[in-house]
DNA sequence: ATGGTATATTATCGCGGGCG
DNA sequence: CGCCCGCGATAATATACCAT
């Protein structure tokens, strides 16, 4: 296991420090909201995030009953980054089990305990200081990563994973959640698409995208947290925002989307549409320019995946820079020499 | 029409690592 | 030792959109 050499670890550790990303509520719950109906009777696990922070925590604890969960886990990772003001309760006072060590929570019912007939956060927060097997350590050298044992049982307990991942380990990330065969919504960035490990999931239909993919979202960051561009840099009660493109919702819980057909209006002609030098496909710039009546290999933008319909149409692969690998067919988006960026090369199934 | 903003698509560059 | 390759919680540019 040990055979890399020391730099690699620190080189991970560096990057690992770049992971402390927290989704905002709003950006959770609209997505969430299509998925209703799949949560009922599940059991929820959301990993890589601090309970007390995460608004993923927050939105199933809070929708603990009207999802009709039958139990929600969440663990966290060593330490704690973010400030004090963003903590989910005011009164902390024993509620987390050993200052910074990663620790877990289990909720099986949240119970309406200040009969105010809603269930919300003063609920959760009774909860916590008053069942006392809900908040428990976890083992020091796990550090709760989601790779350690412990986190392993917990993610074989459940039925659903839901969180943002750490970006530098996502391919590891997504490879254990298909190693166990779990149902996950999880947030990813677009790029990722091009992974090989990735896309292969993708081309088989084992991973699609949900629905809020692309455009701007914003995550809050540590105070600390550099960001040199001063666009992408919002700070709002105090609290630092990073706002980020191109993230996008990888899931396998099924969606209304991706039976949606997607509309084509553009007809093929020749002198539109190039074909690459080397390769019986023609080029696609732009998703809504794919031709409604050309039966051949098309190239299009690694941003169709997010109008795929399995069913109209059939993903043959990808042209990537010139990596070759399984669905990869090396660097065949070229035109006149030049190569064009990333393609998702598909087919008309109609 | 128009200018500012959001989204979609494409491009770049520095750096570590593998390898001859 | 030097070169090339892969890669990025990137960076920049081109459109689309939208309120005035």
């Amino acid at each position: 296991m040990n055979d890399k050499p020391l730099n690699t670890n620190l080189h991970k550790a560096n990057l690992a420090k770049k992971d402390e990303f927290y989704t905002q509520l709003v950006d959770i719950e609209k997505e969430l909201k299509h998925y209703k109906d799949q949560f009922r009777g599940k059991v929820v696990y959301c990993n890589c995030d601090d309970p007390y922070e995460s608004n993923f925590f927050k939105y199933f604890a809070a929708n603990f009953n009207a999802l009709g969960l039958k139990k929600l886990i969440t663990t966290t990772f060593d330490g704690s980054p973010v400030a004090d003001q963003q903590l989910l309760f005011k009164d902390m006072e024993g509620l987390k089990p050993n200052g910074k060590e990663p620790f877990k929570i289990e909720i099986y019912e949240v119970p309406d305990k200040n009969n105010d007939g809603a269930i919300d956060l003063s609920d959760i927060e009774w909860l916590l200081k008053h069942e006392k097997n809900s908040s428990t350590p976890l083992k020091k050298d796990g550090h709760g990563d989601f790779r350690s044992d412990e986190c392993i049982e917990l993610l074989k307990e459940a039925d659903i994973v839901v969180t943002n991942p750490p970006f530098s380990l996502f391919r590891e990330y997504v490879a254990q959640l298909m190693e166990y065969n779990k149902k996950f919504l999880i947030l990813g960035d677009q790029n990722a698409i091009t992974y090989k490990e990735i896309f292969k999931f993708i081309k088989e239909n084992k991973l699609w995208f949900g629905y809020d993919n692309g455009g701007t979202k914003w995550f809050q960051v540590p105070d600390d947290y550099d960001i040199p561009t001063e666009s992408r840099k919002k700070i709002k009660n105090g609290i630092k925002y990073f706002s980020m493109g191109r993230i996008m919702w990888y899931t396998n819980l099924d969606t209304t989307k991706r039976h949606e057909e997607f509309t084509l209006y553009k007809k093929y002609s020749q002198e539109e549409y190039l074909k690459y030098d080397s390769f019986d496909a023609i080029e696609v710039s732009k998703v809504v320019d794919i031709p409604k009546d050309y039966t051949g290999l098309m190239g299009v933008p690694i941003t169709f995946l997010d109008k795929y319909n399995p069913d109209q149409f059939e993903i043959v692969g990808m042209s990537s820079g010139n990596i070759v690998g399984e669905y990869f067919f090396g660097g065949v988006h070229i035109i006149n020499g030049k190569m064009k960026y990333a393609r998702v090369i598909i087919k008309n199934k109609k």
